[in-house]
DNA sequence: TAGATTTTCTAACGTCGTTAACTGTCACGC
DNA sequence: GCGTGACAGTTAACGACGTTAGAAAATCTA
């Protein structure tokens, strides 16, 4: 009753150590596994089963590292957003601020119908939303710093810096996600962000006059 | 084989068109329940056997009304369009083009808020992209109307209207999926809106000049 | 009323996520 | 060295899903 029955594992350190590093490299292997089923043969084809069997394992061992699959599927959410976020890389050390903006925006979509059924996941709504935005945060925090510093270039005082980032950031969602297999959304995103960034601009000018 | 086997129902037309209108009334009754389930206990509340349960059938009855679960929930889409698009009636009747959009802008974000299964289910994926789009089509043709009459009021010239009106929906769409709950939703959506139109006024300024 | 047709139901198939219970396989204490 | 316990991994199953085949019931035609 008193004792710490949960999580009462993991006691003998010695040889635990390397089955630590197995299991941790097991789960490894099985959000890889999925990964790969999902971006090769979309989400349907995606079950605990078929990812088992692609590791060579059976399904009920899946759940010795996931709690369900909603947990593995935040975790290819997490694993998405990272490596979209390393797509921006490149994007955000353009020195000009304007360009910056529009090249982020450029890559986002680009990343969108690169992996469409990765980034299908990322948005799913039948994932949890605040755990989808928890593990999104990294690339909002981007999305945030890059209008800061864009507004900060163009000396522009946005009325609301927060809700300005989320205009964006709906922005490139919804131009991506309409035009997912289109090859021309990168410059449809370009030319909404570009309106939208002059629209600011013409906006903050007019408050100071 | 050069009878017309298929759809060779419906021969006698005596009683058979009672029962026609029975059958187009069983029809519209599951629609209704797929609907009521769908508004009031979510997506994951809506399977066969429960839309049949609710309409005092048993499952199989909806397959001699529809082709499957798809078919019905594209029925649920187009029906969620034409609500949509009756939301709109008033707003698209102010006179102000400005504020027009506008309206619509906030109407729209609203709608979603306002039914938030229905209009995940308008907009999910994992129906085909281009039955969603033709059934959308009505929607997003007074888009394409309210946009061209905004910018025939302004006496800007779009270099692209049709791509315009893909980045306006795209923005509504992305605003309104990311602030689903939110009932701050609308304002942002005008305040997007505000910024993108301004910016494709001074945009058509500066190329007149 | 007898036969044909259409509506509706029962039963089942295969698949899904998930859990329980069994089996083998090691590392450790005596 | 050898039992003992913890753990990995398996098999089998549950309930729910979309969907289909075929029996049963109701209805229409003649």
């Amino acid at each position: 009753m008193f004792e710490d029955t949960t999580e009462a594992k993991w006691r003998s350190m010695p040889t635990s150590t390397r089955r630590a590093r197995e299991r941790a490299n097991t789960r490894e292997r099985i959000i890889e596994a999925a990964l790969h089923v999902l971006e090769t043969e979309g989400v349907a084809a995606l079950t605990i089963r078929r990812i088992a069997t692609d590791v060579e394992y059976t399904a009920p061992v899946v759940y010795q590292h996931f709690a369900g699959k909603d947990a593995l599927l935040l975790e290819l959410v997490a694993h998405g957003h990272r490596l979209m976020l390393d797509e921006f890389r490149h994007a955000l050390r353009e020195p000009d601020a304007d360009r910056r903006v529009l090249r982020v925006a450029s890559e986002y979509v680009r990343f969108a119908g690169a992996h469409p059924h990765l980034y299908r996941v990322m948005n799913d709504p039948a994932i949890d939303a605040d755990e989808r935005r928890r593990v999104a945060q990294p690339a909002i925090d981007a999305l945030d710093e890059l209008l800061t510093a864009w507004s900060a270039a163009h000396d522009v005082v946005l009325p609301d810096p927060g809700e300005a980032c989320e205009v964006l950031w709906g922005t490139l969602y919804g131009i991506a996600s309409l035009h997912l297999g289109s090859d021309r959304a990168p410059l449809l995103a370009e030319q909404a962000l570009r309106a939208l960034l002059l629209g600011w601009r013409t906006e903050a000018a007019g408050q100071k006059a």
